[in-house]
RNA sequence: GGGCGCGUAGCUCAGCGGAAGAGCACUACCUUGACACGGUAGGGGUCACAGGUUCGAUCCCUGUCGCGCCCACCA
């Protein structure tokens, strides 16, 4: 017997346990079906399970499932990322509570303690990942940084760099003081910050007395200064244009040009040019061809080493002993002290309250400062094209399509990659230099110095560059990288391309766009079909789910609480496309409601003895009851499999809900019951076959959104072997005969019965009180059909009888229009004839207000002419049926009287 | 500054050219032999606003207003 209340925490583990443990998650390359593939997207290898995560994972698995009931052969690939810059910081916060820190470990240590880090908490999240329920093939799980998947990176770099995709430059990049490291442009967040802006003055050399203001945000790089620029056409400072300024503090000589860079309308109109920590005067500088000294360390303190040539004392200007107490200071404390030097010498002319955006590390949280490295670069433009055809080709289809905007826009205006970083846990890069800076790029160290041999005509030693790559280099092989490619493995041969990549907008440019680009450039082939966007969990008020702002909800919480069907069943219903997905635990324990109504009706069905019968064959099915929730189920199915193909996950669910719920639970089994109730017949044989296999269809139906709940009750009932819906074939449709008349019979019965307990509820008849029923006008088929329905009608209406009615009805009677009857309700002393007036004369008064309304459009002769005949005739119908509601409704508040 | 999305019942959202929908919340009644994590019935909406296209617009077009997000030169 199935217990009263059902016990998600009973049940899940050992559920998931069975499947894993009997193969359920396995793909199998010798099978002959068709493949089907997703790729999961990597979790950080020391993060934990996040409402993001449930999201994602959740409505991956429900597609997995989906697929594999369908009989494909799915491979769901599990994996983690080594997430370089996340995972170092967590141990270098480890360390650091231990007194110590990376640089007194060296490398080696350092690297080994992360290693022993993964170890220790790298299982966190793949153990989550179960309590979800994700079927993930696991024995194929892979690590970023396996020596697999980290080969393929060597091979990916080797072959880019051969190509020239991948080259070093001494360029600006991001720089992000606090990790000492470069970042990606995607990594930089801007911050909207309320500063100042100051408007300086450098004096015009050679004109005492004649100043040049220029207006800046961030002062304390004016030392590394190399011209003004003024717009060409700017009355203001035409005349200064070939001449120079003297760059105050520092006292050297620097040129007024004319650039378009400039905006009169900003500032002052003329503008400090610091090429070397500005990304625009980057480019005015390598225009004009003017030199870039670094101001700036790599902890962004003050260094005057590359401008110690150019100082020149200048009386009242320029003083070399001040500029050297700016040395090595931290460029907060440069900017207050420079801009009080500057007022001191009547240089600072004013200052304005300025908001604007500051580019910040988006991990680091602090402002990056645009430095002149050498950094390993990945030419993405090149990489862009194919990856821009593919998607406009149709070869890999954004859902919602609209994404594909976005990957577009990101694209076509790419810049080049900065691919390396001076962190120590990622892959290192594969290139050594000899002695005279040579560079030798291999797939190992000993290729590097055979290659270095044959270039020397010697051995030589060679250093490994430091760097490593970025994390999402690796990601970006991920969908073939975890196959096996550069091996030519059977799994790469049949699993890739993947079929659908399912993820959040948030990284379709950090990783969809680079999986498209390197996926296409190595291997001809787009990585996935399909890619699915989801949006992002919030919380109930929409408010960005985070750590931070103390509204996370943890969803092993969730599961513990209310299980882990309830928790996907409610991510389910609310992930509809483009819309992000607003979750509160209130939801989720709503829709544990229907888990509980899933499980009360199997249980009602366990004490009515249906269980599922051998051999049964739906096409025989005799009862008209039977051939309505056979043909319901078959729309069901249908419906639920047109929008799982579609990605339309919450059309699934609301669909199914409606079957399970209004459909089967609340007209089917109340029906049943009296041909349950009597004794055992044929009928309630037939009845019990049919619901049993209904059952059945239900929990096939819903294994993909509650995968624990249907899985028990498919054991329990004994549909299948342990453990075996999982595996079970997806639903199709029954053959059912006459389903339109079952159709056409259920759905006046419906009517009928909710006709009778509106009006039941309206007159305020109290439930115990049984009325007998009337049918008035009523034509033979109708009262025939009443007879069928007897029971049904006398239970579920709370009737003492159903009869026709010959003559007048009596004088104390609720009466309702059903087609062409009456239903005649008696109830001496219990109605209030005022009230049931009141109550007729509004039904009367809607049917004929809506007859007027249709009747209107009709006469409307553009309406006749122009609409399509069916919508016409549709009208038509709606009309007379309006108008013979009207007519019967005024007879019956006629006799009233 | 550029782009995208969203404004439909108290809340969360579906519908996207031919009768305004669901879930939750609310109200009334009901411990009826599966289920009170339940049942039955009910109230509640000029579908943001203004124009336009159409026989017909919540749905298509244009504009306005609100909200959110992404991208973008820290003068």
């Amino acid at each position: 017997m199935l217990d009263k209340t059902y016990d998600p925490a009973a049940t899940e583990t050992r559920l998931y346990e069975g499947w894993e443990s009997s193969g359920a998650f396995a793909a199998d390359p010798a099978s002959a079906a068709a493949p089907f593939t997703v790729m999961i997207p990597p979790p950080n290898v020391t993060g934990s399970l996040h409402m993001g995560h449930a999201l994602t994972f959740t409505v991956q698995d429900a597609l997995i499932r989906f697929r594999r009931m369908q009989g494909r052969d799915t491979l769901w690939q599990p994996g983690t990322d080594h997430a370089g810059i996340a995972t170092q910081m967590v141990v270098e916060r480890l360390l650091a509570g231990e007194g110590t820190d990376r640089s007194t470990l060296g490398r080696e240590a350092f690297l080994q303690r992360v290693w022993q880090w993964k170890a220790e908490s790298g299982g966190t999240i793949t153990r989550q990942l179960r309590r979800l329920g994700a079927s993930l093939d696991w024995p194929r799980e892979r690590f970023t940084m396996d020596a697999g998947l980290s080969a393929a990176v060597r091979t990916v770099f080797v072959r880019l760099f051969r190509e020239g995709l991948i080259y070093r430059d001494r360029r600006l990049v991001n720089w992000d003081p606090k990790f000492q490291s470069a970042i990606s442009d995607l990594e930089v967040e801007a911050r909207e910050l309320r500063g100042q802006l100051w408007h300086l003055r450098y004096p015009v050399a050679d004109q005492p007395g004649r100043f040049i203001t220029v207006a800046t945000t961030r002062p304390e790089t004016m030392l590394g200064d190399t011209a003004v620029v003024v717009h060409p056409d700017d009355p203001r400072w035409s005349d200064l244009i070939g001449r120079h300024a003297v760059l105050p503090l520092v006292g050297r000589r620097i040129p007024i040009l004319a650039d378009t860079h400039a905006d009169p309308a900003k500032g002052s109109g003329a503008v400090k040019i610091t090429p070397a920590h500005d990304f625009n005067d980057f480019v005015v500088g390598q225009r004009h061809d003017l030199p870039m000294p670094s101001v700036l360390d790599r902890e962004a303190r003050i260094t005057l080493a590359e401008l110690a040539d150019a100082i020149i004392p200048v009386a009242g200007i320029a003083d070399p002993a001040f500029l050297r107490t700016l040395d090595g200071q931290p460029r907060e404390a440069a900017r207050t002290a420079i801009l009080a030097e500057l007022e001191r010498l009547e240089l600072l002319e004013k200052t304005e309250p300025h908001t604007h955006q500051v580019p910040h590390g988006d991990r680091s949280g602090v402002a990056i400062e645009p430095l002149l490295t050498t950094q390993w670069f990945c030419n993405a433009a090149v990489l862009a094209q194919p990856a821009i055809a593919a998607v406009e080709q149709g070869r890999t289809q954004f859902v919602p399509k609209q994404w594909e905007n976005t990957f577009f826009a990101w694209l076509r205006d790419i810049q080049p990659w900065c691919i390396s970083r001076q962190l120590w846990w990622g892959h290192r890069i594969p290139a050594w230099y000899g002695p005279d800076g040579q560079v030798f790029v291999a797939a190992d160290a000993a290729e590097a110095a055979a290659a270095a041999r044959a270039a020397y005509g010697t051995d030589v030693a060679l250093t490994q560059d430091e760097d490593v790559l970025d994390t999402w280099f690796s990601s970006g092989l991920w969908p073939f990288s975890t196959l096996g490619w550069p091996e030519a493995t059977p799994e790469l041969a049949r699993y890739y391309p993947t079929d659908v990549l399912v993820t959040g907008f948030d990284i379709i440019f950090f990783w969809v766009a680079r999986m498209m680009m390197l996926g296409l450039h190595i291997t001809d082939q787009v990585p996935f079909r399909t890619v699915y966007i989801h949006g992002l969990v919030r919380d109930e008020r929409g408010q960005k789910m985070s750590k931070s702002k103390g509204n996370s909800i943890d969803p092993l919480e969730l599961i513990d609480r209310y299980g882990a069907d309830a928790l996907r069943f409610t991510i389910c219903t609310l992930t509809g496309p483009g819309r992000d997905v607003k979750l509160g635990a209130a939801r989720v324990e709503s829709y544990r409601g229907f888990v509980t109504k899933l499980w009360n009706a199997a249980r009602f069905c366990e004490m009515n003895a249906i269980a599922p019968q051998p051999g049964f064959d739906p096409a025989g099915a005799r009862l008209t009851l039977s051939r309505w929730l056979l043909d319901a189920a078959n729309a069901a199915v249908a419906a639920a499999t047109t929008a799982l193909e579609a990605y339309r996950i919450d059309e699934y669910a609301a669909v199914s809900y409606r079957f399970v719920w209004n459909v089967f639970c609340d007209w089917f089994l109340e029906l049943a019951k009296p041909v349950l109730g009597a004794a055992d017949t044929a009928d309630a044989a037939e009845i019990r076959a049919v619901a049993a296999h209904v059952l059945g269809t239900i929990l096939r139906l819903l294994h993909p959104a509650m995968p624990f709940v249907t899985e028990t009750l498919w054991d329990h009932f004994g549909y299948g072997g342990p453990c075996s819906l999982i595996r079970a074939p997806w639903p199709v449709a029954d053959a059912v005969t006459d389903a339109a008349e079952a159709r056409a019979e259920l759905d006046w019965v419906v009517r009928l019965i909710s006709e009778i307990r509106a009006v039941r509820s309206e007159m305020n008849i109290p439930p115990a009180t049984r009325a007998p029923i009337l049918l008035r006008e009523a034509a033979p088929a109708t009262l025939a059909r009443a007879a069928r329905w007897d029971d049904a009608i006398r239970r579920l209406g709370r009737a003492e009888s159903v009869t026709p009615l010959a003559g007048p009805p009596p004088r104390d009677a609720a009466q309702v229009v059903l087609d062409e009857a009456t239903i005649v309700i008696p109830l001496a002393g219990l109605i209030d004839l005022d009230a049931e007036r009141t109550r007729l004369g509004r039904e009367r008064d809607k049917a004929a207000g809506e007859a007027e309304k249709i009747a209107r459009k009709l006469d409307n002769a553009d309406f006749v002419a122009r609409a399509p005949e069916e919508v016409v005739a549709e009208n038509r119908e709606r009309l007379d049926a309006a108008r013979e509601d009207a007519t019967r409704l005024a007879a019956a508040l006629a006799r009233l009287g």
